[in-house]
DNA sequence: GTTCATATGATAGTAATGCTACTATTTATG
DNA sequence: CATAAATAGTAGCATTACTATCATATGAAC
């Protein structure tokens, strides 16, 4: 079964919309190898056009600038997670199995097929990792919010909250305590591999460590009365 | 009683001490101000060096480039910060009020006269809520940490961790739950005031709400049986 | 009071970055 | 085959990030 799996994205994001050409892809498929490579502050549109034989001008066609290509990757990245959530946890009907998984599908420990092969997966989580928050902390959150442009980040945060009000419906902050999840994952991995001493993660099992540390944040929140 | 409460800042961090003179101080003044007022993408230092009457080779005297300024802010704030546990948190025995304490401090609602009035605190905040996380999510947050730039972030967290231990000899993630917290306040006060719904906070007593939320997540934690 | 070090100011310059206008070329269509 | 539309390439400008040089002010040391 070759199941194309085609991600709808905000037309505010994109000039002209990259999935539809091959310099498009191109763009795409680089963008993503250099910034989780040299890091966004590093990556130029010049640099880019280099690699992949274009233009700077031709990548201004797609993009108006680097920011909301780095918003178009990180979204792409938000609605690929929400759809394997929804992919995994369809099936299940017990709400403690579900947020197993879901802890499971964000640290990028459930390795599967869903996307297309183009793109490089861990780039991509490393992408995640270091450069996702840079996409709304910025002086313009505001106005990109109005355009829709987290909506994607926004609804998987919503998802998981819901899963979490399945889990304990009396719980009062099942959305912060998902939006917490999900930076959390990601400043945890920074952390043990960049500043490990703010981390209790060393030696071999990290991943499994990294998952027990939110398995517990998660449930003994959850669990609590209040 | 005039207590002058000087910081030793890590000399990597500057070319020339900007305490030590009047065109030093009104660099990190006006740079809080203006960091805070229009964003460290934004901000340049010819902006800052016509907001203050000098030019720009003038402010690269005092620091290398905007980046190492917004270290040298950010850890001006971490040590202010741990300055403060330790003032407060000393009197104190119980574990479990030091940790309440704690929260009250990270999240700004105890307000006190530590520190010089120079600079205005409340844009000090903003900076760290919004740009902190900026100084280490670089591509050279290894030198840097090499280069002890990141220490008081660091001593902070340690130093949360050990009061965590000393509630709770048994929990095995202290600094990862340091850590999650003092990232976590600044996220939900930055989602609270521009993603609201990645958050439970809507209506007047938010303040409070994201304090019980943090003593919440702490606690249940902590509390927890492994 | 001269000397000398240091801080600042003024001016200029280079290189990279971010972005745009214009021109050339290819491609689709009547 | 002509021609309009789409796309790619060239060249340039403005800003940013940073460096170098020289002049002047200040103030301590002798």
């Amino acid at each position: 079964m070759d199941l194309h799996f085609t991600i709808r994205m905000n037309p505010k994001l994109f000039v002209r919309d990259p999935e539809q050409s091959e310099l498009g892809r191109n763009i795409l498929r680089f963008a993503v190898k250099m910034i989780s490579d040299i890091g966004f502050e590093t990556f130029t549109f010049k640099k880019l056009a280099q690699e992949i034989g274009t233009t700077e001008a031709g990548i201004y066609r797609y993009f108006e600038n680097k920011h909301r290509l780095l918003i178009y990757i990180t979204d792409w990245f938000w609605t690929w997670m929400e759809y394997r959530v929804v992919f995994h946890t369809n099936n299940l009907t017990d709400p403690k199995k579900k947020i197993l998984l879901i802890i499971q599908l964000l640290t990028f420990k459930l390795d599967d097929a869903i996307g297309d092969k183009s793109v490089d997966k861990a780039k991509l989580f490393r992408i995640a990792i270091t450069e996702a928050s840079k996409s709304y902390l910025t002086s313009h959150v505001s106005q990109d919010n109005k355009d829709q442009l987290f909506k994607p980040y926004k609804d998987l945060c919503a998802r998981v909250a819901d899963i979490f009000s399945e889990y304990s419906a009396a719980y009062p902050f099942p959305r912060s305590l998902a939006s917490t999840l999900i930076e959390t994952v990601h400043y945890q991995f920074f952390f043990w591999k960049n500043l490990p001493s703010l981390t209790d993660f060393a030696g071999e099992k990290t991943d499994q460590a990294i998952v027990s540390f939110l398995e517990n944040l998660v449930f003994t929140s959850l669990d609590s009365k209040l």
